[in-house]
DNA sequence: CGTTTTTGACCCGCGC
DNA sequence: GCGCGGGTCAAAAACG
């Protein structure tokens, strides 16, 4: 598991900060693993990045949960497609978790609208569609049970937020640990 | 009464 | 071109 504690995450984003606050604060959910999508690629140049996505990377740390790799590449479910949005601005990274959790509407200090919900093929779980309802905000999140194991909720994060969490935390309840909630 | 959810329709890329 | 899978839209309903 990586979490970073202090204010010098490998990745530009806040997401393991959040959703480590909301771990900590819920004792009912544990948190038990996220992941980096790296096919994602911060410049827009690299043309590949396209004929690539099919071959994204997804596994889990614990690499026990065949998440969206190998075999099932073609229906990789948590491969957006992305032609989508990409192009309006640049979706930024995806990350995706996944949680332990009775819940699966899960406070991570944003305010998010629901705007789809679809079955997937590949699980007979439903999978939601969010996006941030903070204005000119366009990151998206998914939020799915695992197909394997329904006690786990995967969450999958998209973009990067143009503005702070309304629920920043300056001062953390855990003295030591910083919330980085600002970045670029 | 403004905001969010619901839900089917619509759209788009891809493989055949 | 068509169908399928998956993502998004949008109108109406629900919510507070």
């Amino acid at each position: 598991m990586d979490f970073y504690f202090g204010n010098s995450p490998p990745y530009p984003n806040n997401y393991a900060h959040n959703s480590l606050n909301m771990a900590l604060s819920s004792p009912e959910i544990a948190l038990s693993d996220y992941l980096m999508l790296d096919d994602y690629v911060d410049h827009q140049d690299s043309r590949s990045s396209q004929s690539t996505e099919s071959s994204e990377k997804a596994t889990f740390n614990d690499a026990t949960h065949g998440f969206s790799t190998g075999a099932t590449s073609k229906n990789n479910n948590i491969n957006c497609k992305n032609g989508i949005n990409e192009n309006k601005g640049g979706v930024g990274p995806r990350i995706a978790f996944r949680t332990k959790s009775e819940l699966e509407i899960m406070d991570d200090g944003y305010k998010w609208r629901k705007y789809g919900k679809k079955s997937v093929k590949s699980s007979p779980n439903l999978r939601n569609y969010y996006k941030c309802s903070s204005g000119g905000c366009s990151v998206k999140k998914r939020v799915e049970r695992d197909r394997d194991d329904y006690s786990y909720v995967i969450t999958t994060y998209e973009g990067v937020h143009n503005h702070e969490s309304p629920f920043t935390t300056y001062y953390s309840p855990i003295s030591f640990v910083h919330f980085d909630t600002t970045f670029k």
